[in-house]
DNA sequence: TTATTATTGAAAACGATTTCTATTATCGTT
DNA sequence: AACGATAATAGAAATCGTTTTCAATAATAA
């Protein structure tokens, strides 16, 4: 039997989310929401414009930051920024925290996840008496092709 | 630009530094090497700006950030981004890495190190073939302060 | 000293994001 | 289905931190 580690975002779930809070569930919102979710991860707001003015031609940029914003306080994003200048987007698919592998030669980021380390995060904050909210876990360097061949991926 | 690297922060260092590589020792170097290093730890270039103002009246904003961008390829500070919008810059004055705990509510930033940590990175660097240049890790959450009495610090 | 050229301050440029404002569209109420 | 209050929009302009440009200046080598 198949099982799917993650559960893919309920197109309901944005509705929800927007009519609890007495905001509109607008044509904009929809689309920008459906065209995230089927996005790859770690998407810039300017790639999701891009995709989303296929549908929405008169959409602005402006309404992308905003309604990305929107998500991010809904918890159904979170925006990272891995230094690039870009501040990335996140599609929250469970409560799973993932840390990234970022190789500095061809751009590739691969997502990981250790209770280990979380654990011993814990502990560094307990002795500090201090409470963890969220945390970044960013390992920068080489990935095994980049490492091996030398050359990378983008040239 | 040829640049030596390595070598402990000393305050002969940065003449030494500047000569090595045949670059000029002025007078606005000397005192932003001066200021910075008498900061605290993570201070912006405006911070630093202002600092130098009051010794050197007619420096620019842009030769703070030319100069700190040069200390860095130097190996004397590091920049660092905590998502607020301002690169933080960091005196180096050892090799010892060190991560950072940072209070979202009073802005409070305490530095830490976890050898145990540490090595389960590279495990799971290796896991992935991978090779970790640098990292970062970064707990956000309260600080005992803001924690206990809820108020914070700034607010 | 003088020549060479790295470095400077001021201003303009920059790219990501936010704000502004007139217009449009959603939704609770008829 | 239409009405009306007002939230959300598009597009432009503004803003923010940072970088670059450029003519003038100053540190070093000859």
């Amino acid at each position: 039997m198949r099982i799917n580690m993650r559960a893919p975002v309920q197109p309901t779930l944005l509705k929800t989310q927007i009519t609890r809070n007495h905001l509109r569930f607008t044509r904009q919102r929809q689309e920008i929401f459906k065209v995230f979710v089927g996005m790859a991860r770690h998407v810039t707001a300017e790639e999701i414009y891009r995709e989303v003015l296929k549908k929405e031609s008169r959409i602005g940029l402006s309404t992308i930051y905003r309604t990305l914003g929107l998500f991010c306080r809904f918890g159904l994003a979170e925006a990272r920024q891995f230094g690039d200048g870009h501040t990335r987007y996140d599609p929250v698919y469970d409560k799973h925290h993932h840390d990234h592998l970022i190789c500095t030669q061809c751009g590739e980021i691969t997502e990981f996840e250790n209770q280990h380390i979380e654990r011993l995060q814990e502990q560094v904050a307990r002795r500090h008496r201090f409470v963890i909210r969220r945390h970044k876990l960013e390992l920068y360097g080489l990935c095994a092709d980049c490492h091996d061949h030398g050359s990378g991926k983008r040239g």
